[in-house]
DNA sequence: GTTTTATATAGTAAAACTACTATATTCCAA
DNA sequence: TTGGAATATAGTAGTTTTACTATATAAAAC
């Protein structure tokens, strides 16, 4: 039995999982497409996305604790803003999609719901 | 008080983020990157990625359900390939992160574990 | 027909996630 | 120094995932 070598080190692996399992919901991929404008505070993200502050707060420190975020500190407000290229490559991506599904070039589908 | 008009559909934001979070598990995305060599069998995944049977199928279940795998039966193999470009895209997107990370020209910085 | 091989499904306990309410902290302004 | 604004944190019930064991099903081989 010979054994699969993934091309993606299993080190890497791990981390791109947990990245894009907390990319995997849709208020995070919300806030995350509204960083891509630029920073933002919390309360522009609460007002302007319509969820409920601590819920913003939450996803924030998750995706903080992640890494896909990052924030700095202006008196009392903290602006956030997207940690690194891949997750707005990862944007990117998602965007194409939907241009791809759009034009009918592509096509995903769902066998359950 | 402006209400923000994501670029992506509100729709499209829905399925994204069930394709990514089902992808954000690291047995998971060893699955698709051996199946972008090509369709294989339950039993092929389960010896060569040294992982449980019952496990892999539970996976590959999943991922059928999510619209990430397709699959062909022949006999009583079942044969999986990856079911649309998307899946594609973000493994190349992975291998590419992998790439810039390994050269230095891209960092992710986790602040937990 | 019986056995073997390949795969799926059921059941389940533990862990993680989600959404929410309530409260604490910190900084600024009056 | 007090009040308010902005944000974080704690607590928690309900839901979903995860990993595992055991078993069922179905096709092929004998």
């Amino acid at each position: 039995m010979t054994t699969y070598q993934t091309k993606i080190s299993p080190e890497f692996i791990q981390n791109a999982a947990r990245v894009l399992k907390t990319l995997g919901h849709p208020d995070r991929i919300k806030i995350v497409e509204f960083l891509e404008n630029g920073e933002k505070s919390v309360s522009q993200i609460h007002k302007e996305l319509e969820m409920h502050q601590p819920i913003v707060s939450q996803h924030l420190k998750v995706m903080y604790d992640r890494g896909i975020v990052t924030n700095r500190q202006d008196g009392t407000r903290y602006f956030y803003s997207l940690a690194n290229e891949f997750i707005i490559k990862i944007l990117d991506c998602m965007a194409d999609a939907q241009e791809k599904i759009i034009k009918g070039e592509w096509t995903i589908k769902f066998h359950d719901n």
